[in-house]
DNA sequence: ATCATCTACAACCATTTGGTTGTAGAATAA
DNA sequence: TTATTCTACAACCAAATGGTTGTAGATGAT
């Protein structure tokens, strides 16, 4: 059963958008709690143009949502991006676990056939 | 309970590993069986030394393995990098869940308080 | 009205990335 | 031995990435 229906740059943004540390704890903070883009650039030692650059970053691969709210931009999680993610990496193990399970009924295959 | 126990950097790798499309086949592939080098080469349309560096990319990124089998180079899907890179999913997700359900705690109580 | 704050965005720069071609070495086949 | 196959790796290139500074527009506070 697929759930998810993402193009291949879909999944390039998606997965690009975690290959680095700054956006990962971005994404940990807004999933704790909101927070506006000059708040988030706080916590950082880079500028604030850069901290833009990142929440954008994030945006393009759907896993915050910016809204206005006074001259304030504030950042939230979008839960569906991660949901995604996490699903399709599901897929992956699901299959090499499928097949792992077929190997280690071979190996008992083998025992039964040939008893030590 | 944190089982994960990866460095930003390793992060870094294994996230940049999956944002290509090519790299996310060749990890489909392996997952289901396993592969030369150069039969992988074949199904895509770029030289067989590009494939090779996604290879390396891969690997550097713990989510496969080579072992040379004669002249072959021998790849096979290394199950613990993918699941940490989805362990790690689990855990956003979840945090997301607990606040999602706080939210809704709080709507419930604002309902119970103001009866329509 | 003025000032401070928050954001947007352009221009620039160094490094990394994803590809190429070319050369060379190791293992197998004839 | 010689030829073929598979791999390793260097050198190169264009484009993307992750950072910077600078300028300008909106909004809120005094």
């Amino acid at each position: 059963m697929v759930v998810d229906d993402l193009s291949d740059a879909d999944l390039d943004r998606l997965f690009q958008a975690f290959a680095d540390a700054t956006r990962r704890d971005i994404v940990t903070r807004v999933t704790a709690g909101e927070s506006s883009v000059s708040g988030l650039a706080e916590h950082y030692a880079m500028s604030f143009a850069a901290v833009q650059k990142h929440v954008a970053v994030l945006e393009r691969a759907s896993l915050v949502t910016k809204e206005r709210r006074g001259r304030e931009q504030i950042v939230r999680a979008h839960h569906y991006g991660l949901q995604r993610a996490r699903r399709l990496l599901d897929e992956y193990e699901t299959i090499w676990r499928q097949r792992a399970d077929r190997i280690a009924d071979i190996l008992a295959e083998d025992r039964k056939r040939v008893p030590s």
